[in-house]
RNA sequence: CGGGGUGUAGCGCAGCCUGGUAGCGCAUCUGAUUUGGGAUCAGAGGGUCGAAGGUUCGAAUCCUUUCACCCCGACCA
């Protein structure tokens, strides 16, 4: 395959590299790619709600996407977007679309099913875990189901790009994805399937990689703000795709699986796998009390120990026993890592001070310490022990820990005079409310959210494995540099949803809504002026482009509102005898306590107005 | 992967311990009455009880295997 057998055409409207595209770069046609008529009526949909959900679904979001009948599942984590969820997916798809377009990014498609070829160039063939569906072809050729293009991108670029003219680039493409996940739940949110925007710039220069990063981190904050959610903006760890700066977008939702740390003064955030805690502002103490071993039987926690010596948590060192990989030249691989009592772990941070590890079998506790677990601690340790100490832990004095002997603590203990003094020590915990921010502008506070979007500045790891090079002004060959921007499409639906919902159902920010307006008519069969005037309100908010469903099923009223609001449509007008006689419309957001009357004449202009000031 | 749990009608569940050929609510279908917050009455249809094997005169129920789904997994401090 060689696509060189023409000259690579430069868009007379490209830019010039390192020149800013943030902002309206060229002309954008802003497709509606709700392209069916936005207007509806239920008889020519289809409505499937449920009024209990399956027992398994166990996240609001979930079990709303299920009663209302946005999502069927199929298989675990795969599932079929029904009717009503297709819509919102594809609002929330014709968002990000229009915005990527606006910052000048451009969107190809490619391939869900991928050679393994470009895998083992890339060396992720063997890194990637069984995350990643690999499969053989009917002629026994190896291919996998993409959970991301990285490869496939830098083969494009690879072919298509070869002059510095070209450059900067960047495509994206809104795409199925599929990761075998270990644990798929909660729906959509954690799915083996999943939509996904993906984006991949490519640079001549570092710094127009960082413009270009910044142009993404301003995209995605307005994606976000258009699609009506609350969010931040975290700086966060690069996992294994690589790469140097890194930012994740969370929507904030208590259900949440990502823990973010912010500090409300400097506006500091990151997410909590990488949050820095500081080395303590006050200085370790002076030794006062005597080292005294003392007997604690039964007590194996801190906690337990803490409160059966009458001492804070905060005096208690605990001592986790871990097993390095590769440990150092003349380093014994058994660790022990201290933590101050009330404190947690954190495994990332622990990897990159210790490298890969695993935690110590009893068996193996036992031989190295002489003692059972829930008594271990660093004093009298053998050699065949290394010692890592965490900064808090490390500034503690007078502080108690394992006797590593059943039944026994000691007390009193201090570093340098009973043991090794570890200087300040290192970061292995996760941080806690309070904590000092690393900018040091004030504390901490904690709150969860849900990873909605990710950007990252790859540099140059995909292109120089895959050979991704240009020719520079000097006709020197260069790597490019690259950037890798995502945005979970399918997830952002339940995010929206967990964040947004009532004890009746879901309520769709306007933006996202299947439907922004539901006509609910009273007697739709039976009174004329019921029909017409629905009828007419329906035809004037549809000719205005306003999604708007009518729902003309002739259910009973209780039915009606009750699918409407389940569905969590944000708009809705009732159509009845009883107002009609009045010349008047019934009015009810989806989050008002009371519904209000308007003007039969009045109302389109009246929805119109609400629709703008969402 | 380890631990725990659940598979009975479209959905939610009972029955299983103590074997005797399957039931309830919702949903569905028919008819009537109803129609401003998930109607009422009368009737009807729908399940080889996840699958395979075994024990037994007889298995949803007991045994074995298997599959699917759900929950939890540093807490050795």
């Amino acid at each position: 395959m060689r696509s060189s057998w023409r000259e690579p055409r430069t868009p007379a409207y490209r830019q010039k590299p390192g020149q800013d595209r943030i902002g309206p770069a060229r002309p954008v046609k802003l497709t509606n790619y709700l392209s069916e008529s936005n207007a509806m009526r239920t008889s020519q949909f289809f409505i499937s709600t449920l009024k209990e959900a399956p027992s398994d679904a166990e996240v609001v979001s979930h079990r709303l996407m299920l009663r209302a009948g946005l999502i069927r599942r199929m298989a675990g984590g795969i599932y079929t977007w029904m009717p009503m969820g297709l819509r919102v997916l594809r609002k929330v798809e014709g968002i990000v679309r229009e915005e990527m377009n606006r910052a000048g990014a451009i969107e190809l498609s490619m391939p869900a099913v991928q050679p393994a070829e470009l895998w083992q160039e890339s060396g992720r063939w063997e890194k990637y875990g069984p995350e990643l569906l690999r499969f053989k072809d009917r002629h026994q050729r190896d291919f996998v189901i993409g959970p991301t293009h990285e490869e496939v991108i830098t083969d494009v670029v690879r072919r298509e790009v070869k002059s510095y003219r070209q450059l900067p680039l960047h495509f994206y493409q809104v795409q199925m994805k599929f990761r075998d996940e270990i644990r798929p739940r909660f729906g959509v949110m954690r799915g083996r399937e999943f939509l996904m925007k993906d984006g991949y710039s490519f640079h001549t220069s570092f710094a127009d990689l960082q413009r270009e990063y910044e142009n993404m981190y301003a995209t995605y904050t307005r994606i976000f703000e258009r699609l009506g959610l609350a969010f931040r903006a975290v700086a966060a760890d690069t996992g294994s795709i690589g790469g140097t700066g890194s930012h994740e977008f969370h929507v904030l939702a208590d259900s949440g699986e990502d823990a973010l740390a912010y500090c409300p003064a400097s506006g500091y955030a990151a997410n909590v796998e990488l949050a820095e805690a500081v080395v303590p502002a006050t200085p370790r103490p002076a030794p006062v009390a005597a080292l005294a071993k003392v007997a604690t039987p039964g007590k194996e926690k801190c906690e337990d120990v803490a409160a059966f010596l009458g001492l804070p948590l905060t005096q208690t060192v605990k001592a986790i026993a871990v097993v390095r990989a590769e440990p150092p030249q003349g380093t014994p691989a058994f660790t022990l890592l201290l933590l101050r009592g009330d404190h947690e772990l954190n495994e990332i941070k622990a990897q990159k001070q210790i490298g890969e590890f695993r935690f110590a079998r009893e068996d193996e506790i036992v031989a190295a310490l002489g003692s059972q677990p829930g008594y271990l601690g660093p004093v009298g340790a053998s050699e065949a022990v290394s010692v890592v100490v965490d900064r808090a832990a490390a500034s503690l004095g007078d502080f108690v820990c394992g006797a590593n002997e059943a039944g026994y603590h000691l007390t009193g203990v201090n570093w340098g005079r009973d043991l090794s003094d570890p200087g300040t020590g290192v970061d292995l915990r996760n941080v806690v409310a309070g904590d000092l921010s690393p900018d040091g502008a004030g504390p901490l506070e904690l709150c969860r959210g849900i990873e909605v979007g990710h950007i990252f500045q790859l540099r140059t790891r995909y292109a120089e494995a895959l050979k991704c090079n240009f020719l520079d002004e000097n006709g020197q060959s260069q790597a490019m540099e690259m950037g890798c921007y995502g945005i979970g499409v399918s997830r952002i639906v339940a995010a929206a949803i967990e964040q947004n919902h009532d004890e009746r159902g879901i309520i769709f920010p306007s933006s996202i809504a299947p439907f922004q307006v539901v006509i609910v008519p009273m007697g739709f069969a039976k009174s004329d002026a019921v029909r017409e005037a629905a009828t007419a309100l329906h035809d004037e908010l549809a000719a205005a482009g306003i999604d708007v469903l009518l729902d003309d099923r002739n259910e009973r009223p209780g039915v009606m509102f009750a699918d409407m609001e389940l569905i969590g449509i944000p708009h809705r007008v009732v159509v009845g005898d009883r107002g009609l006689g009045e010349g008047k419309l019934e009015y009810k957001g989806r989050r008002d306590s009371d519904a209000q009357m308007v003007a039969v004449s009045e109302m389109a202009a009246f929805i119109k107005a609400r629709l703008c000031a969402a």
